[in-house]
DNA sequence: TTGAAAGCGCTACCAG
DNA sequence: CTGGTAGCGCTTTCAA
């Protein structure tokens, strides 16, 4: 329509430069005029002869914590289907375990050796991960942080929960829970992993503001262990008989529910919990656990390969720098 | 690798037939051992110049039911996206009231005579409707019902809500409400609607089955009008002040909400609701609502078209009958 | 600054 | 029964 050619239409489109000022503007006009809308199909074949090769750096799942596992399975089916587009993933993993991130480093080093061209990774809270991060970004390598964030790092974006308000739909649930007041306990899994802690804290709130019936009278931790656990919930439901509510904040649901039916208060306490491991659901089925908050687990891995793959290829920046992953309410009746 | 040519190999790939024997043997032997796997991009790419025109037929969103109006943009997002796969979509609503059916038809045969090669409708639960639809699936015509499925129609498939789970939904998390027992009443929009009389039968057994010190006393109709809901619900909570809970059934949330505000029993009454239209967010954050049950309205907007594309261009049929939606449950605190 | 052409992986059609 | 080829809409490179 132009009189042009392609190449000089996609220059203008792409905003590559190199056509002059007057066939610019007049091709750009005639965009404009038809409301032409580039195809992505075509243009995701052509780039697919990039080879783009992105990496993914996740924790592993464990037993007591398979949450990761199950976001491994949405980064495979992300992997899947951006084969089409020519695009490579590179998996590993790192215990949760080795908090020093020394580990964790090497292994983005050995990434970045092997030509990964963008990262996802489930960072270690720990400044010399940050700092190597930033090192990556200012390499021109784009970075997303997934189920936790790192400040201070240069990340692109980060997907994954808002802690503070996942404690407070628990909070929410808890309060709506006891229309005439109760008192609650809280098992925790460490008070130094932040995750943990904004939970906490947004569960806190919420019960003070809204539904001050409610007394948090017991508190305890179990390093995301399903026996320590299941210890330290029958300790508190021995303590404190009169427990109506027991939030548990993160790993280590199957212990302290099986501490529960163990003490028989299944039908007087009101137990919640994150996440939806299998175990999590069973208990949810069997009506000790009430009710179980879940995080998207499987978008969290897909959804960061996508956002890196729209970047490299041109496509798009994300939108907004944190993006939430929605706070699923699981009960007994809609699992 | 065969050496055959890419038509050769398409063929016995997509089994259109005319390979001999031995040579498809060969090819489908060389596929399985090198693992090959046909990108879907180019695919997509060349069956864009089918220029594959599908029907979409919807009721009317209205101001005390906004639920379609949500659907309909995902209709539109889809549309969007299958632009670029060389679809069309034709577009075209039914009020919800003319419920003979007769002009429902109509438009249907309006969507044929355009070209359509498959429809994606929320139907009205009429024979002479059921009797069309099988008209055409006998056509060639592939229908997904969406929202509402419709026996003896021959679709192809139901995207929508699990209605009984729904109500199931609802009379567990009403139960949780209701540590103590208590008494409850149910708003119902009218108990000629299968979707309607479904929620309510699942809420019922529910507290029947689980929560038996539940009681359900009070029970009224609003048409899915807010200011027929305002209402039956005002003359409800008066005639039976001893109310702790109101389970609004569909239609109606914001007059029946405003009833209990006026009532000024908003924290004594435990009120929950189905999908999110933004009267009933707003309800929730006001604290008068205590929770609503999502029904992924988008996605019922969206889902079908795909389901019609892959279907039509040979990719797939659809795993299961019956796709049902995600229950997402929404209090205060997660929206 | 611009044009021409090859190529991404597939389907479809025509000819043999 | 099979091969050859054009073409889907785009990007990229080389040449002018």
């Amino acid at each position: 329509m132009a009189g042009v050619s392609r190449g000089t239409v996609d220059r203008v489109l792409n905003h590559r430069g190199g056509v002059s000022e007057e066939t610019a503007r007049k091709i750009q006009a005639i965009v404009d005029s038809v409301g032409y809308v580039p195809n992505s199909i075509g243009r995701t074949l052509a780039i697919s002869r990039k080879n783009i090769k992105l990496g993914y750096l996740i924790f592993q799942g464990t037993t007591a914590n398979p949450f990761f596992t199950e976001v491994l399975q949405g980064v495979e089916e992300k992997e899947a289907e951006l084969k089409n587009f020519g695009v490579t993933v590179l998996k590993a993993s790192s215990s949760i375990e080795d908090d020093t991130g020394a580990g964790q480093i090497e292994l983005i080093d050995q990434l970045v050796e092997e030509g990964i061209q963008g990262l996802a990774i489930t960072p270690f809270n720990h400044p010399a991960v940050a700092q190597k991060l930033k090192e990556l970004a200012e390499k021109g390598i784009p970075v997303v942080t997934v189920n936790s964030d790192l400040e201070h790092s240069g990340r692109l974006c980060y997907v994954g929960s808002d802690y503070r308000k996942a404690g407070q739909t628990a909070g929410g649930l808890m309060g709506l829970f006891h229309p005439h007041g109760g008192t609650v306990g809280i098992i925790s899994g460490s008070p130094l992993v932040v995750c943990h802690t904004e939970r906490e804290q947004g569960f806190r709130e919420i019960l003070q503001e809204r539904y001050p019936g409610v007394e948090i009278r017991a508190f305890a931790i179990n390093q995301d262990d399903d026996f320590i656990s299941y210890d330290v919930a029958g300790q508190m439901l021995k303590k404190y008989p009169e427990l109506t509510g027991l939030y548990i904040v993160a790993g280590g649901v199957y212990g302290a529910c099986r501490a529960v039916e163990a003490a028989g208060c299944q039908d007087r306490v009101a137990v919640i919990s994150h996440d939806e491991a299998k175990t999590t659901l069973e208990m949810l089925k069997k009506g000790v656990l009430n009710a179980t908050i879940g995080q998207e687990a499987v978008r969290q891995g897909s959804e960061p390969l996508q956002i890196l793959y729209d970047y490299l290829t041109g496509g798009s920046v994300p939108e907004r720098e944190m993006i939430y992953t929605r706070l699923d309410i699981c009960i007994r009746e809609n699992m």
